[in-house]
DNA sequence: GGGGGAAGGACCA
DNA sequence: TTCCTGGTCCTTCCCCC
């Protein structure tokens, strides 16, 4: 087995790095030349400029932990294949066969499928529209990061994910141009619609790649070919035809031919178009075509033949780092075990299956014999939504918390956009040191707005600083939202109704008495994930003050003065408090609206509705739909807003009644000024069967600063399987 | 031990 | 002086039953 941690560059241990800190090149930060256009480039004098500009800044010193975590890792990945005895490798072996022979027999030669992909597709379009940068090296982005780059500015080593500046160093005439969305999805569309013709179930990647499965296109462009055949025959002479063997192209449509010949006109219909070139690859899976559509970029195409041999030849000598999903570091742990191709990965398969994940391994397994997906993906419903800022660093909380609830406004726009709601919220924060965090927390029902998503982040945020002892200096913030579903009527509908159905339904199979005494008799945690308390700006000039655990008291740009001066007191305490700032905002209630989220505001919120008299009917008929227990008809309108129930305890009544001021002293006086979750936590104690007790007392024990997770040699995350399912 | 939430990380365009 | 944004998937840890 080789030895680990060999790459030229890196150092392992402390003691090396000392020795070599201001020379080495970090691996992770080393030019990726696996990008067409670049080959036969200088590294080592790239290289050496990227260093040079990065080292010692903190993104490096960053860098420089991740990759000796890594480093890590595969220091114990190394000792654990050490420990293997020869029976374990037997076993390995015999396992790793048995799947490679499961795989084989499941290996489709069927399907044509086609990855194009628009080459360098934001510099392009910024030279047609800008014929003065064609020749020159150009790159699309800022000079914090590019998003591409053209041709020209490849061959100095510019290219992708790489900041401007650092570009600028590689290639000093660099012309940088700005992003235009708005431009590359037009020009995207236009793509699409002649990709379309092909196959009308392409799936998109983004905005300038996309896979086609022309399998169909082909058989239906070979029975019309045929049968135009079929007329052609019968005009001629049989003899004639025994002698013409052109005819035998018949036997060609659908194999590799007909498909390149398709392939090619698809990209010249793109070049007419758009004036822009693309690349393709075809192949008989995905992973395949992928790859495929590398290999003769910019402005050419690829057939793979669709037989066993082809496919294992081509496989054979192909770097790890081509196969999509494998990134920098599965690399650098595969190179560690001595796999650099495809071919390797089948002669090390067992230790591999042996120290991997039985995920990762079975994709390697189907790599190395050029198994892939031949479903294409339609567009699949989004899982999360999020948006994220990257500032000047900042420790100010203030700052903080109003970047947050910029970025809730913002996510409430995309939300809206996107007609989805997620049940978990999450906060993820990038310190000035570049470490990254994300906290999150799952509610009970689908929020949207900003006014439900911006309290729960903003606990985060201060539970954040409550564990960093208010000292943080952060350089992003990101809020988002996960576990979606759509912001129909119907989840709309699911917050009260979710509590008042579970209330009620744990009502019926409990004692009344014994429900409202555990009410009245529960805790209230202030510190709880699913509360939201506040902390004072007392608190939070304590938190600011101390001083850091690693002995240095770190500089506090406005710290002080956030919880000091009386000017930011009081901001401080309404950023700082979420149900403040709920609680003045436009949150839909079980009283006038369909939905709320956050309980500490709702209770609030209860007390002005009590007082806004004229949402009576409003809450009439929206209660009226969440309360099924009512001996209503259904159909007659009039009869459902009539009657409603308390859903906290069961009272019934008619809207001639009850003024709503009377419901908010009803509903005050039932949920005892606590907030319905904490209604629920009570509740859980009676129900050792219900599922949500679960999740409510897990939720309150996580609660507060978060704990810290043991770092372990884990195995490689892996992206890579989405790729070979 | 399994299920599920939280957190972190790899990877992609 | 300066290293993005938005998304998916996988894994581990931990709590609870």
């Amino acid at each position: 087995m080789n030895s680990a941690i060999s790459s030229e560059n890196d150092v392992n241990d402390e003691d090396g790095f000392e020795r070599n800190k201001n020379t080495a090149v970090l691996s992770r930060m080393a030019l990726n030349d696996n990008k067409a256009g670049m080959k036969g480039l200088d590294k080592e004098k790239i290289n050496k400029i990227i260093h040079e500009n990065s080292v010692g800044s903190k993104f490096y010193e960053n860098e420089r932990k991740k990759d000796a975590q890594v480093d890590a890792r595969i220091q114990k990945m190394l000792e654990q294949v050490e420990k293997l005895t020869p029976e374990q490798m037997e076993t390995s072996l015999c396992r790793t066969n048995v799947i490679l022979k499961e795989l084989e027999s499941s290996r489709d030669l069927s399907r044509t499928i086609v990855h194009i992909d628009m080459d360098a597709f934001y510099a392009s379009v910024e030279e047609r529209d800008n014929p003065e940068l064609k020749n020159k090296p150009m790159a699309v982005g800022g000079s914090d990061m590019l998003s591409t780059s053209n041709y020209i500015a490849r061959r100095y080593g510019v290219r992708a994910a790489m900041p401007g500046f650092i570009a600028k160093k590689l290639c000093p005439e660099l012309i940088l141009v700005p992003l235009n969305f708005g431009k590359y999805r037009e020009v995207s569309a236009q793509v699409r619609e002649i990709l379309a013709e092909y196959d009308s179930n392409f799936s998109p990647m983004g905005l300038d790649e996309a896979y086609l499965d022309i399998t169909s296109y082909l058989k239906t462009k070979k029975s019309t070919s045929m049968a135009n055949e079929t007329i052609i025959k019968t005009n001629a002479l049989k003899e004639q035809d025994e002698m013409n063997p052109s005819h035998q192209s018949d036997e060609k449509i659908g194999s590799g031919t007909a498909a390149e010949e398709v392939v090619n006109e698809m990209r010249s219909k793109i070049q007419q178009v758009t004036q822009l070139t693309a690349s393709a690859g075809i192949a008989c899976n995905t992973f395949l075509a992928k790859v495929a559509s590398d290999m003769n970029k910019p402005n050419g195409q690829f057939y793979l033949e669709p037989t066993r041999e082809s496919v294992m030849e081509f496989v054979k000598n192909l770097p790890i780092r081509k196969v999509p999903g494998i990134g920098k570091v599965t690399e650098k742990m595969l190179n560690a075990l001595g796999v650099k191709t495809c071919q390797d990965i089948y002669d090390n398969r067992a230790v591999l299956h042996a120290v991997f994940s039985s995920v990762m391994s079975n994709s390697l397994l189907r790599i190395c014999i050029g198994i892939g997906s031949t479903i294409l993906e339609n567009e699949s419903e989004r899982k999360s939504i999020s948006t994220e800022r990257t500032f000047r660093d900042i420790s100010n909380h203030q700052e903080m918390f109003q970047k947050c609830e910029e970025l809730c406004e913002a996510l409430e726009a995309d939300v809206k956009k996107a007609d989805v709601k997620g049940m978990t919220v999450t906060l993820k924060i990038k310190t000035a040191a570049f470490e990254l965090h994300t906290r999150s927390k799952t509610l009970f029902y689908p929020v949207g707005c900003k006014s439900e998503i911006y309290p729960v982040i903003a606990d985060l945020l201060k539970q954040e600083l409550a564990a960093n002892k208010g000292q943080m200096k952060l350089r992003l913030i990101g809020v988002g939202l996960s576990k979606l579903s759509n912001a129909g009527k119907d989840s709309q509908q699911k917050s009260l109704d979710y509590f008042i159905q579970k209330v009620k339904a744990k009502k019926k199979s409990q004692d009344t008495d014994t429900l409202a005494s555990s009410i009245k008799n529960s805790e209230y945690h202030p510190d709880s994930s699913l509360t939201s308390s506040a902390v004072t700006s007392s608190e939070c000039e304590s938190i600011q003050t101390t001083d850091l655990e690693d002995g240095g008291q770190r500089e506090i740009v406005n710290g002080a003065n956030a919880s000091t001066t009386s000017s930011n007191e009081e901001p401080s305490e309404h950023i700082l408090n979420p149900c403040n700032d709920a609680a003045d905002k436009e949150i839909n209630c079980p009283i006038c609206e369909k939905e709320f989220n956050d309980l500490c505001a709702l209770n609030k919120h209860l007390d002005e509705c009590g007082i806004t008299q004229n949402n009576k009917n409003g809450y009439l008929e929206e209660h009226t739909e969440i309360e099924e227990n009512n001996s209503v008809n259904n159909n007659d309108l009039t009869q459902q807003i009539t009657c409603f129930t308390c859903p906290l305890c069961n009272a019934t009544f008619c809207c001639q009644d009850i003024t709503l001021e009377k419901f908010n002293t009803h509903v005050d006086s039932c949920l005892n000024r606590k907030t319905i979750m904490e209604l629920v936590k009570s509740e859980s104690n009676y129900a050792n069967s219900d599922s949500e007790k679960t999740k409510t007392k897990r939720n309150s024990k996580t609660s507060g600063p978060p704990r810290k997770r043991q770092k372990t040699m884990s195995k490689p995350s892996r992206t890579i399987d989405k790729f070979f399912k």
